[in-house]
RNA sequence: GGGCGCUUAGCUCAGUUGGUUAGAGCAUCUCGUUUACACCGAGAGGGUCGAGGGUUCGAAUCCCCCAGCGCCCACCA
């Protein structure tokens, strides 16, 4: 074993060097073996847009324990790693970054294929960028697998996937109102609408026989019904009646309708519709049969054709203009100036939403066409089916009921979307010729083309143009998440029946962040279930994942979201890794974080993960300093352990892994990690190393249990046990062992309880202002350093005679006799007890009362409780004479403190 | 408006089916540095478990109510 281990752990020189050697030993790759069972994981794709950031990084963490640990438990464990191409989120990304070096415009000034190039180059350099940083974290994916969304064979899948819906009647196209963003110029899913408080102007207009109130006066230019709720007494009379009176740009005509949805308690209780550009009025007006005349247009501005006056105009400048008209009319009756309500806008773009009716293209949830446990049932069924039935398990179990409620709530899924970014929708239009012309003239960028010139004819799924003239393939391309719905089993090569899809499908589970369980997790069991059933597939193999563990959002130390614009609390983790190693980032984001919930990061917690990560360093360092290369043996009998100390840390080490297995089994990831922290530093390196410093030491037991702790902490910290590793000298990799089992030859209870009970006389002890010492070469393992005085630190009175029960010390009743250095024996554990250091007798007197009262309390309570009859009666029996034991031991424990109150008198 | 959470030491959080006198890390203070580690060791102080009520022999834990904070969904004419 060659000796040049530094006196602390300096990743930065190891960590790059370690992750090369795993990738070289192909330990990362997953390989086909009938004899073992897999355990998948699909990475959830970065976006391919930019840099790692701490969501990133806390789902390389988790996912990279799960898959380590799952290969050391002897599964093939594949982690499939890939990115994304995040259409919107690209787009607009390159856009932004062309308009600043000048290009105005680039959709325009570039057209499709050059602009296509410039995403495709950023998003190649990007993936580089993530590739490297997924590396940075000693994620242990297997990186022959990976995966892009826009790979050849992945758009495969997504026009396969397509083309069956489309023929099942899933996938349709209808004129429905849907999430405009003028600013990006495309419809947005319902998911991808944020909302943001607002205070605004609400307006209160004489419109007619009513009042009306509205935030919006400028969509109100071709309002033309009235709508009250027919139980309403103050407009029944004008049901069903026309008026016609003076509006924003001279006479109208206006028919009243009742309809029960109208509140009557809110405004005026009358209301006017926009149907073009509000949900709620688009489906009164087709429940009435009504007109839903477009009155902005895509760009966000009002239409030439509804005003003369107001066409062209912005939003805002017309919402002034047409005001002041009202006014000068006289008919703005108030005007609220602190109405709050909230603004709709794009998740992405954070553009302003505006609805709009258009032809685009949706996924049906309720049409019945998926077979399933012997029924046809919908989308939204099966999805609720997956998870109800326990086929899919969420963790944690709130968000269970939280799936629910968004499947209760859910619609049509809008999968259209008018950037170029992305995969093409796979369909062409029949056209006339005059369209096709126009189309062309215009630059067929996006389907809003198609809308304005009403293409409405013959549609054929193809990714090649059918044969006759004027075809016209759809522009757009599709929602990123279609895509991303299909990565469990897209990835393993779906539609071609793969042997990788047959062996590593359904995935073991999906690790992700809660905040895109609707966007992602959602849509791939809906995408999955629908897929991969028929008649030769049964259920349980159709769903993308077993178990979804959720994790929470890191925030910074005040719990705000961290976000780039406030570096002073926004960590990079690189910057971390750089400066605190891979191994300390991964604990601080796994330890203390539940799933679910969010977490808060600041650099000195990662700090103290360092600090761990090099106290495993030097552990490890004094365990191999101590012995020689073929001081140890690997196996040996549990008869040939014969030290209390040896038996106390075997067998603690037996029931740590016991209960770490049981955390894995349940995901408790930060338990575990704890667990194992608390374990290596408070009880390997605090007691055990420190015992055998001064005793002759078995080789085997110490090198033993640090194996096994490095065995234990490998899914943690992958790097650092992997160095230390090293230093074994032996062949292979940690990352191909075997995850520790309980070895239950070595569980020494009797020794265990020894042991403990000695640990905790000697921290009494320590605790009477005494000192822990190691006397070097003598016989006995521990030398404890008493006070002076003894018999007057009262803590210990108890103490004593546990001492003297254990043995052969003799003491009176009280305990006081010890006036003297002493050594005494516990099992072959001897403790030495010199009394040196006077204690402060006043100060000891007064803490003595306090104690004594206490206990008085204590021992009423106690009494007062077993004289209780219902407590006898119900509560379980050896609870009854614990309590009684206690207050035996109490009332000893009164006697002797009131004793030595006296003694001090 | 509907739903779901959270509130435990100065800070960040554990606390598994109710069961000894409620725990850890950081921070603070005191002491120490011996065969790994100052990115160290030993010790101390610090909590009416958000408020109130209930169930129980027994509640941080279960139920009710109130308050504060947060999230999700719906919607705001």
């Amino acid at each position: 074993m060659s000796f040049d281990m530094e006196s602390s752990y300096i990743a930065k020189k190891y960590e790059d060097e370690i992750y090369r050697k795993w990738e070289k030993s192909s330990a990362f790759k997953a390989v086909i073996d009938r004899k073992k069972k897999s355990f998948t994981v699909a990475m959830p794709p970065p976006n391919a847009t930019g840099v790692l950031h701490l969501g990133h990084a806390v789902m390389l963490a988790i996912e990279d324990i799960m898959i380590r640990h799952a290969r050391m438990q002897g599964r093939s464990a594949l982690w499939i790693p890939g990115t994304d191409h995040a259409a919107i989120a690209t787009q607009s990304v390159v856009e932004r970054n062309l308009e600043e070096k000048g290009i105005k415009n680039p959709r325009e000034t570039l057209g499709r294929e050059k602009l296509l190039k410039e995403i495709r180059g950023f998003a190649e350099n990007s993936k580089d960028v993530i590739r490297n940083q997924i590396r940075k974290m000693g994620a242990s994916c297997d990186w022959s697998r990976e995966k892009y969304t826009l790979d050849d064979d992945l758009n495969l899948a997504v026009n396969t996937l397509f083309e069956r819906m489309f023929k099942d009647g899933l996938i349709y196209r209808g004129g429905r109102i849907v999430n405009w963003d003028p600013k990006m110029q495309t419809t947005v899913a319902d998911d991808e609408v944020e909302y943001v408080e607002e205070k605004a102007k609400f307006y209160y207009f004489q419109y007619g026989p009513v009042v009306i109130g509205t935030a919006r006066p400028e969509t109100k230019l071709l309002d033309k019904v009235i709508v009250v709720n027919p139980k309403d007494k103050r407009y029944k009379h004008m049901v069903g009646k026309e008026f016609e009176f003076e509006w924003i740009e001279g006479k109208i005509k206006t028919k009243v309708i009742a309809d029960p949805c109208v509140d009557m308690s809110l405004g005026t209780g009358a209301m006017t519709i926009t149907p073009a550009h509000s949900l709620v009025d688009f489906e009164l007006a087709q429940k009435y049969k009504l007109d839903s005349p477009q009155i902005i247009d895509f760009d966000g501005k009002i239409r030439k054709e509804v005003s003369k006056n107001f066409g062209g105009m912005t939003i805002e400048e017309a919402r002034g203009k047409i005001v002041e008209t009202l006014r000068n009319k006289g008919l703005v009756k108030k005007i609220d100036e602190n109405y709050v309500h909230n603004l709709a806008v794009s998740y992405r773009g954070k553009g302003i939403i505006e609805p709009q009716v258009m032809k685009q293209w949706f996924v049906d949830v309720n049409k019945k066409v998926i077979s399933w446990k012997g029924k046809k049932l919908s989308i939204k069924e099966v999805l609720q089916d997956t998870v109800k039935s326990g086929m899919i398990k969420i963790v944690p179990k709130k968000f269970e009921k939280i799936y629910f409620h968004w499947i209760d709530n859910l619609r049509d899924w809008c999968i259209s979307r008018q950037i170029w970014w992305g995969h093409q929708i796979p369909v062409w239009y029949k056209v006339n010729k005059k369209q096709y012309d126009e189309f062309n003239k215009r630059g067929g960028s996006t389907s809003t083309l198609l809308n304005i010139l009403n293409v409405d004819g013959e549609v054929r799924y193809g990714t090649s143009s059918p044969k006759g003239q004027y075809w016209l393939r759809d522009p757009d391309t599709l929602d990123t998440w279609f895509s991303a719905a299909l990565w469990t089993f897209s990835t393993l090569g779906w539609p071609k029946k793969t042997e990788d899809l047959k062996y590593f499908h359904p995935t073991a589970i999906l690790e992700t962040g809660y905040d895109i369980l609707f966007f992602w997790v959602a849509r791939m069991i809906l995408a999955t279930t629908y897929a991969l059933r028929s008649d030769k597939v049964p259920e349980a193999k159709c769903i993308p994942f077993k178990t979804v563990y959720l994790h929470g959002l890191i925030r910074d130390r005040h719990g705000k979201k961290m976000s780039k614009s406030n570096p002073e609390t926004c960590i990079d983790p690189l910057d971390m890794i750089d400066k605190y190693s891979a191994d300390a980032l991964r604990l601080s984001l796994v330890i203390g974080s539940t799933p679910g919930n969010d977490m808060r990061l600041y650099e000195e917690k990662i700090a103290g993960y360092r600090n761990f990560i090099n106290k495993i360093w030097n552990a490890s360092r004094f365990a191999l300093i101590n012995v020689e290369s073929k001081d140890f043996k690997e196996e040996f009998s549990a008869a040939k352990i014969k030290n209390t100390a040896d038996k106390w840390i075997l067998t603690g080490l037996g029931r740590l892994i016991k209960s770490v297995e049981k955390d894995f089994e349940n995901h408790r990831y930060s338990d575990a990690g704890m667990k194992i922290y608390d374990f290596l530093w408070s009880q390997y390196c605090d007691w055990y190393l420190e015992i055998s410093k001064g005793a002759d030491k078995n080789p085997d037991v110490l090198i033993y249990v640090l194996q096994n702790l490095l065995k234990l902490l490998h899914p943690f910290v992958p790097f650092v046990t992997e160095k230390i590793w090293e230093f074994f000298g032996k062949e292979n990799l940690l990352i191909g062992q075997s995850f520790p089992q309980e070895n239950k030859k070595f569980n020494f209870a009797k020794e265990y309880k020894n042991f403990e009970l000695i640990k905790e006389i000697i921290l009494q002890l320590r605790s009477a202002k005494s000192e822990a010492r190691v006397e070097p070469g003598k016989k006995i393992d521990v030398i404890i350093y008493a006070g002076k005085h003894l018999k007057n630190i009262t803590k210990n009175a108890n103490v004593i005679s546990r001492l003297a029960r254990l043995s052969s010390l003799k003491v009176d009743k009280h305990g006081e006799k010890i006036t003297q250095a002493k050594s005494i024996f516990v099992g072959d554990i001897e403790i030495y007890i010199p009394l040196k250091n006077l204690l402060n007798p006043d100060k000891e007197k007064k803490s003595l009362n306090e104690e004594i009262n206490s206990k008085r309390k204590f021992i009423h309570s106690l009494e007062q409780k077993l004289k209780n009859q219902s407590f006898l009666k119900n509560a379980p029996k050896e609870v009854v004479n614990q309590q009684k034991e206690r207050l035996k031991l109490e009332l000893t424990n009164l006697k002797r403190l009131s004793n030595r109150l006296k003694y001090l008198v």
